[in-house]
DNA sequence: CTATGTGCAAAGATTTTGCCCATAT
DNA sequence: ATATGGGCAAAATCTTTGCACATAG
């Protein structure tokens, strides 16, 4: 499921270079699919690159976000999150553990309609986001409501 | 359009107590429509209360949103914004100043729906937000092009 | 009176940036 | 060579928190 075909050759052209840490921060990022946060995906670059630093993962996350190869998440939470799936789709976030999952539903289409309320603006896209509680979250509250005697 | 008839007497009853700075951070927040930041609404209320600290906006602005009389908007901004009307509503943001707008359109109810694809979950609630260029950002993007006679 | 809130300032957390060196072309 | 990026650490933001005093009920 390979979105770019060629990231270092569309990387580059469009103005950037694709050094060995841009690419192993995109591949970390495109390689798992619960929307880390830049310090979660900085762990997960280490691994490869133990010397990176967190400067160069957020200055190549933003790098990566202008060029569109990635797109920031940073509904409701502290840190914001990252998805190297860039297709347009929408997400859940637990209330309670802050986890960030993809909805698997096609985006609203009709949901575009509502620009034409939005007299003067020119509307790019939209993003809707779905919370709650997760299935393990959900499960440890009925846990603690029934030790409370609640 | 009063959300909640007797503010004072149900923060009360929530368990919290209504103080001045509560009250005025709340009817500061309620007085405008342009879903400041904290930071702004901290101005805002400081022009009442200028002793007031910004500890006390922000606590009392979590303590607020708890209750249900506030909401929390931190849609890809570096400030979450407030938003006194706690009713179902959108919202349009600019890319480029980062202002923040209501949307003028009923919610669209059958989003709701896409809860069957989210195994586990326990959805509480969805927010949609639309994203672009202001009339204001639009019109000297407009101008910035002209003159670079791009 | 007593629990809760406030002011203040310090600490936290996340993200950005300046500086100088490294590296790709 | 030269421009772009990286490592490091400091700074900038935004937000939370500990503590002593104030105040609502």
């Amino acid at each position: 499921m390979q979105k770019h075909p060629d990231l270092t050759s569309s990387v580059h052209d469009a103005g950037g270079r694709m050094t060995r840490q841009r690419r192993v921060v995109l591949e970390a990022l495109a390689s798992v699919t619960s929307h880390p946060t830049a310090a979660e995906l900085y762990d997960l670059v280490r691994q490869r690159l133990p010397g990176i630093s967190p400067g160069t993962v957020y200055r190549n996350l933003k790098v990566l976000k202008d060029l569109g190869y990635v797109q920031e998440l940073d509904f409701g939470a502290d840190a914001s999150r990252f998805d190297a799936n860039v297709a347009s789709h929408y997400h859940v976030r637990c209330d309670c553990c802050a986890r960030v999952e993809d909805i698997p539903m096609q985006p609203t289409v009709g949901i575009e309609d509502a620009q034409p309320a939005l007299t003067g603006w020119q509307i790019t896209g939209h993003r809707v986001e779905f919370h709650g509680l997760c299935p393990e979250c959900k499960a440890q509250q009925a846990q603690s409501h029934q030790q409370e005697g609640e």
